[in-house]
Order: structure tokens, then C-alpha cells, then sequence
DNA sequence: TTAACTATGAACGGTATA
DNA sequence: TATACCGTTCATAGTTAA
């Protein structure tokens, strides 16, 4: 991986522009610089073709990138005012909704549904759609920095916890058409009972969840239930309230179900699959292990989720749709389109992981994909030539779709929550890096 | 029997929101 | 105050191959 170069880019960045980013530079400026710098690493790849490109971009050697760089940071600078704050700042724009339904969710599972509109800022109007995801609760400023790349679309914050039995509170950045959306059938089950309807036999009274907290990469340990277990047997009954309180605790931070008398179990994967609205055994086999099975699942998208959202492709492209799916994880995208009845004409999945691969293209094949899948590992290495070579031949893309890495922003990370420039998490740059070209290359070709 | 590799268990706070 | 969180790291058990 060449993420920790990123780093190292950043500091010889702020020497060589002392008049924009000195050593006195603010927290936003340097914000600034560093988001730039993400960009910059993939600089060359940037420029599709030097000879269409303003004449600011043509110059020779290094300077051509040093020009291409203030032209970006001055770009965004005036994109958003001088002085703003991307981190810790208190002039914070961008906050949850509650409750966090983004733009509707289907009437049935909620008494509340406004009616809502909104106008895209020109900028952000496709070709391509796009769509973009992760989790909602990033530290702060994180919403404010993606929407302000992507074009300065607002946010749809939604709790997949009105589609299924699981919480799942993410957001989304997207052109879509917001009207006239429609859920995938059947509705899944939304309570914890209906979805694992065994658990019901042994669920005690003063267990009160009705939903999942949210799935995650790991469960709980058998030793973990064992424990619970053993303080449970020493009461014949109800245990008194400060053994409910140590249980339920700790099963709402490893969504532990009932499976016995006093017996709990962390999720099976192909619970998780179902909850996420997957296929049965999507993830099985390949050789992966059950571990990353879970791994894999909980970076993964709600299906049913994001399927409400792309419904509306289903009447726009009745001919089915050219795809960029970044990284694809285990084709949640793809499995959501497929859902809707929408046909995948050329996908282009870029994923790193080659066991997400493998489940994506073994799911290709099991459900008998009629289009063309080309799956790409590393998202870094796509560049402007690549891109306009694979748009060539099929005629460009209709949606760009992609969740980067969450690492660096989701609350159960104690080591390393570093915000969007942390070494996974960076990777959002290379998403708005392909999309930005993309429209660049679309435009032109129109 | 080793050694190398793989899978699992357990400990590890802090931020943000209500 | 209470609750939730697409996680990382290291030790060790388990497995494979020579």
C-alpha cells in the first residue's frame, strides 16, 4: 500500500507553497494542504490528457503538479470562504437528523414521512450519478469536508434500522432523483424476533431489545457467554437488576441473541447476511475463513438501504446501467441493483481485498449475470487513461457508487481514529479523485 | 519434532449525541 | 447522566508442512 507515502507528501507540500501554507498556517489551512495532498499523490493520474487540460496544468516537470495543487487549494478555499474550520472548529454545518431517516424511508415502517425536496448544486448534477457512503457518527468536521468535495451535496443520514432488525446509521452522498423511490420485496423482518424467530422461545422478559445494534467486523468469544452464563445459573428466575444490567451491556455491545436457557451467542454469518440482505452463504466458501467472513459482512452495505435509494435508476435506465463500483467490498451495490431488476451491463469493481473478489465473482456466476464484470484491486492505481479506456469501450458509466474505508472514523476504533486523513480513511480522496474525472471525461465526450 | 503460518480470544478508551 | 460505535493489536491456541 502506498497510503503511508501520504504522509510523507504532506510536510514537503507546506515547505514548497510557504506563501499559502506557511508555518504560522491555520488548522484550516493546513486542512486544506493535506486534502490537496491526498489528491496530489495521484496528481499525474489526475490529468487525463495534458493537451485538453487549461494551459495552467501545462508546465513543465514538477511545476506542473505545484500549479495543479494551489489551483486546487484555491479552488477550495473559495469554494468555502476563507477561515472556516474543518476540524473542532465550532461553525460546524452539518448535524444528524433525528429521527435519522435521511430523505424518507418507505411509508410502511414509519408513522413520519415529509415530504422532502431538494435542488443539487450545478456542480453536483450527473452524468454520472453517483453515490457515496459511510459511517454517520466520523468525528467531527469529516461530513463537512466529504460534502464540500463531492460537490457540496447534503448528506442523507438513515439508521438501517427502519429496513431491518440491525442498526446500521451511515450516510450518504448522492445525485439520485429523491422521489418516487421503492423498497425491495419482500420487506425483510424489522425486529430482532421476526428476523431469528428461535430466539424468541428463550428470550427473557427483561431483555427488552427489539433491534440489533450495529453489525460489526468482530463477536463476541464463546468464553465471553460462558461467563454470562454461569452468573445467570445462580439464579433460579429472574436475576436481580444489577446482573440484567451486566447482560444486557454486554449484549448490546456485542449483539448477543438468546440460543439456550440462559445461553447466549453472538451472530451466525449467515444471520448477519440476512440482516444485511445478502444472499444465504453469500460470503461461504472460497477458502475464507469464518472470520473474515464477519470482517467482511460488517464493512459491507445495508442492501435493502441502499437499494430504496437506487430504486430510482430502475425506470431511468430501463436498459440496465454501466457501473463503477469502488470499493465493492462483497457487491452490496451490485446485489442491491440486481435486486431491483436492474441489469448490470459492464461493471467495473475495484476492491482490494482478493477473498471479496472471489465472493463477488462467484456471486456473478451463481446468479447468472448476463453483463461484463472487470474487477480491478487497487484503487490508487486507476488512473485517467485506464478510466477513458474502459469508458471507451462501453460508452461511459451511469453510476459511480463506493463506501471508502471507515477505519480512521468509526467510534469502535481506540488506536487510530484519525479523521479522513488517516491511513485507510484517505482513501475517500481516490474516490472523489475517479469520480471527478470521470465527470471530466463525460463532459468532454459529450 | 520443529517452524511457519493461520485463526481466535481478549484487552484496549474516547467521542458524540441524547 | 446513559448509550453506541463498518476496529486494532498482541498473545496464544491451533494447523499445516517439512
Amino acid at each position: 500500500m502506498s497510503c503511508s507515502l501520504v504522509i510523507s507528501v504532506i510536510i514537503p507540500i507546506t515547505n514548497v507553497l510557504p506563501d499559502l501554507a506557511g508555518p504560522e498556517a491555520s488548522v484550516a489551512e493546513l486542512t486544506d494542504f493535506i486534502c490537496a495532498a491526498q489528491i496530489a499523490k495521484s496528481a499525474d493520474a489526475y490529468l487525463p490528457h495534458e493537451s485538453k487540460l487549461p494551459n495552467i496544468y501545462i508546465e513543465n516537470g514538477t511545476h506542473k503538479k505545484r500549479k495543479f495543487y494551489e489551483c486546487e487549494i484555491l479552488k477550495r478555499k473559495k469554494q468555502r470562504g476563507y477561515g472556516s474550520n474543518s476540524f473542532g472548529g465550532d461553525n460546524e454545518t452539518i448535524r444528524l437528523p433525528k429521527p435519522m431517516i435521511g430523505f424518507g424511508v418507505p411509508s410502511e415502517v414509519t408513522e413520519l414521512c415529509p415530504v422532502f425536496h431538494r435542488a443539487l448544486p450545478d456542480a453536483a448534477i450527473g452524468p454520472p450519478y453517483f453515490y457515496y457512503e459511510n459511517v454517520a457518527l466520523a468525528p467531527k468536521g469529516v461530513w463537512d469536508t466529504i460534502s464540500r468535495f463531492l460537490y457540496d451535496v447534503e448528506p442523507e443520514f438513515v439508521d438501517s434500522k427502519y429496513f431491518c432488525a440491525a442498526a446500521r446509521k451511515r450516510g450518504y452522498v448522492h445525485n439520485l432523483p429523491i422521489n418516487n423511490r421503492f423498497p425491495l420485496l419482500p420487506l425483510p423482518p424489522r425486529t430482532i424476533h421476526d428476523a431469528l424467530p428461535l430466539t424468541r422461545k428463550w428470550w427473557p422478559e427483561w431483555d427488552t431489545r427489539t433491534k440489533l445494534n450495529c453489525l460489526q467486523t468482530c463477536i463476541g468469544s464463546a468464553k465471553l457467554t460462558e461467563r454470562i452464563r454461569k452468573a445467570l445459573e445462580r439464579w433460579d428466575g429472574v436475576p436481580p437488576l444489577n446482573v440484567q444490567k451486566y447482560v444486557l451491556d454486554e449484549c448490546r455491545k456485542w449483539n448477543l441473541v438468546w440460543v439456550g436457557r440462559n445461553k447466549l451467542a453472538p451472530l451466525e454469518p449467515d444471520e448477519v447476511e440476512m440482516l444485511l440482505g445478502f444472499p444465504r452463504n453469500h460470503t461461504r466458501g472460497g477458502g475464507i475463513s469464518r472470520t473474515d467472513r464477519y470482517k467482511s459482512l460488517g464493512n459491507s452495505f445495508q442492501v435493502d438501504t441502499v437499494a430504496y435509494h437506487l430504486s430510482v435508476l430502475k425506470d431511468l435506465f430501463p436498459g440496465g446501467i454501466n457501473l463503477l463500483s469502488l470499493f465493492s467490498g462483497i457487491g452490496g451495490a451490485e446485489v442491491a441493483l440486481h435486486r431491483l431488476g436492474i441489469r448490470l451491463k459492464n461493471v467495473v469493481s475495484v476492491e482490494i481485498s482478493e477473498v471479496n473478489r472471489n465472493i463477488q465473482r462467484s456471486w456473478w456466476e451463481q446468479t447468472n449475470q448476463t453483463g461484463n464484470l472487470i474487477d480491478l484491486a487497487d484503487v490508487q492505481q486507476l488512473n485517467g487513461d485506464r478510466l477513458e479506456q474502459l469508458m471507451n469501450s462501453f460508452g461511459g458509466f451511469d453510476l459511480i457508487i463506493g463506501g471508502s474505508p471507515c477505519n480512521n472514523l468509526a467510534g469502535s476504533n481506540r488506536v487510530s481514529r484519525d479523521g479522513l486523513e488517516g491511513k485507510e480513511s484517505s482513501l475517500f480522496f481516490d474516490y472523489f479523485r475517479i469520480l471527478d474525472l470521470v465527470k471530466c471525461i463525460m463532459g468532454r465526450q459529450q
